[in-house]
DNA sequence: GCAACTAATGCAACATTGTAGCATTAGCCG
DNA sequence: CGGCTAATGCTACAATGTTGCATTAGTTGC
């Protein structure tokens, strides 16, 4: 095999003029391989079990330049702690579901709120959050079971 | 003058059935006074010059037991603090502008996303955030003045 | 008005989430 | 390989919010 096992993840951050470090390939990894958003403590866990344990601050700032590079995208919850996600419309703009239940976050791409709302006059928008809180699809189905 | 001095804000208090205090008073009272909403320190810094110093978890204490009593409302900020207005539609939900430039936020009462959307099957929506981030009107002028 | 009861307060210590400075390591490039 | 410097790791710090508990003060009954 010559040169053939290059990660897409490392294809992605090479392409963006970064450094191709373990650190960011393992974190983008894992961000797309997790079809739900995580919190720095998710990623944390999820190094540490690939045997990869990661200084904090490195992880701050790794989380903060792929999302400065268009490669995964950020909400604040409503425990005002971050939540990422690789893959999807990182760029675009678009609604969020929170579960109250099992505190997962979804993306919903499909709304998009700065393109459906007149602000008043003289109020500039310049992007848009909208976050729906509630139960989930999977969380209301339990509770259909359960109660 | 018999009894007439009993301001609003302490017969709000009291119809809650909470214990009407200096401090519920003094904070419900600038909340009202207010037409910005005010974090902790913003409140805090208005305690301090009417002569009423007050301890940092108190004012958090009192801050949420309005919130609870529906005698004020809260967003969180993109800089994970808390804001806190009173008046107006503090049950209803409704959608906020926060400008960048002054960090101030502004309630849009008449925008109420939750009317507005439909969510893919299964998820139940209980209430929902929408918060516009840009440019307000004041910092729009100015910046239309200068540049 | 006063005493008693307990909600509310004040204080100290702690928790969580995120940042800044700076020496060291390790990608990258020739 | 050797040099350059981006990225890391570490320590210390900042901002925001919480917990436990002793003390104070609003209310209620008399
Ligand atoms: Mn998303
Ligand atoms: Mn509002
Ligand atoms: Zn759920
Ligand atoms: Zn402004």
């Amino acid at each position: 095999m010559p040169t053939p096992d290059v990660s897409p993840a490392a294809h992605l951050i090479a392409a963006r003029g970064g450094r191709v470090t373990r650190a960011r390939i393992a974190v983008l990894e894992i961000l797309q391989d997790s079809p739900r958003s995580l919190n720095h403590d998710d990623v944390a866990a999820r190094l540490a079990a690939d045997g990869m344990p990661h200084d904090r601050v490195t992880l701050y700032r790794t989380l903060d330049w792929l999302v400065e590079q268009g490669l995964a995208h950020r909400i604040i919850g409503p425990d005002r702690a971050r939540r990422f996600k690789a893959g999807g419309e990182t760029r675009s703009q678009h609604a969020h579901f929170h579960c109250d239940r099992c505190g997962h976050v979804l993306c919903l791409e499909s709304i998009r709120p700065e393109e459906q709302f007149a602000l008043p006059a003289g109020y500039q928008p310049e992007r848009a959050e909208l976050v729906f809180h509630g139960t989930c699809a999977d969380c209301g189905r339990q509770r259909g079971t359960k109660a």
